[in-house]
DNA sequence: GCCATTTGCCTAAAGGATTTAGGTATGGTC
DNA sequence: GACCATACCTAAATCCTTTAGGCAAATGGC
């Protein structure tokens, strides 16, 4: 019987795929065994275990994010870098809904740290770099940047702002704009 | 026998409880039916679904958060709102977070209409009342504050900002503070 | 208080996912 | 061509979901 050639790259990298497909929560060894048309037990030499499977599938995400989110700042500044950003959260959303949610799994200690969760918070405050903050108000600028990525992809990408006017997309730039005033103007202490 | 006068009501009250205890991913029938010492299919008079009961814990949850709000900002207007309502979802995630999750659910579109997620929106309106914005920027507005809100409470949930300076309380005032000046002084169109 | 009806909880059973243990065959290497 | 590592398999235990059908307890009319 010929080989289905598994690894555990490509089972991370179907299961994105299917995340993507059918949702972050249809992700399962077996789903993924029917794939490859492949006995379910089979995939447990290159898995650990259905929670490795979705961990996996959230570094790739992360680490997808990371790589947009560079090629994105290079020789950008201030707003354009803001927008930038901003832009390669919505947009990846948007194109890999499945992995988007699995970014927001929630990993353990360890496994954060060795993820490219550091690269994500480095290019927010390259994005600051623009903009004239010192610590610690800087990391609050950081942490609300952060917030507001996040929490407007994920209620858009949960229906809240579908078939109502203004059209979201507008409301994206405003909110761009907002945050770079903001920034340009951050209260006092 | 003795019966252990299950209802729709307390099943997705205790769903609630179990959320918070044990995470709402560990919400199942099951979990639920030891918890009230009864079979399992006996659940299913009562709850349609496994789904269908992580649905209620939802519907609970927001109904609970959009009382909170109702009473926050009952006599506050100004800064003094915006903030009571910031932190009526931080302190409910913080308290209940089994259940602030569960209200991450996505909703069919028919459900969210009957949901308590119209309550929030007006509260959010509301506070906005305090600044001087009109459409279609306030609803830009209500979407910013939304994102912020939700977006801070999942990051600090999931251990984004713990264990590293400065605390995520004082962030969480001083984003106050960015917000309330950022409606004061909303970038024209 | 008695009977009928409703309803609450039960047993039984089927289907699917996870995970482990141990076996067979295949592909590369000497 | 034999050997070895390993890719994939069968088998089996455990757990969760869900449906079907049954018995017993509660409820209400008389």
């Amino acid at each position: 019987m010929a080989r289905a050639g598994l690894s555990t790259e490509r089972l991370v990298r179907a299961g994105a795929e299917l995340a993507d497909e059918a949702g972050f929560d249809q992700v399962t060894v077996s789903a993924l065994a029917r794939r490859f048309d492949v006995k379910v037990a089979s995939l447990y030499s290159h898995v650990k275990s259905s929670q490795d499977l979705r961990t996996g599938i959230a570094l790739l995400a992360l680490e997808e994010m990371a790589d947009r989110g560079d090629a994105a700042l290079a020789g950008r500044a201030g707003k354009d870098a803001l927008a930038a950003l901003a832009n390669v959260y919505r947009d990846y959303a948007g194109e890999h809904p499945g992995r988007y949610a699995a970014a927001r799994l929630r990993l353990d200690p360890e496994t954060a740290a060795a993820s490219a969760g550091g690269r994500h918070a480095r290019m927010t405050r390259a994005v600051l770099r623009g903009y004239d903050l010192t610590e610690p108000e800087s990391t609050h600028a950081v942490r609300l940047l952060g917030s507001v990525f996040h929490g407007y992809v994920d209620l858009e990408l949960a229906g809240g702002f579908s078939h109502s006017e203004p059209d979201s997309r507008q409301s994206w730039a405003r909110i761009i704009d907002a945050l770079d005033a903001l920034l340009r103007n951050w209260p006092a202490a």
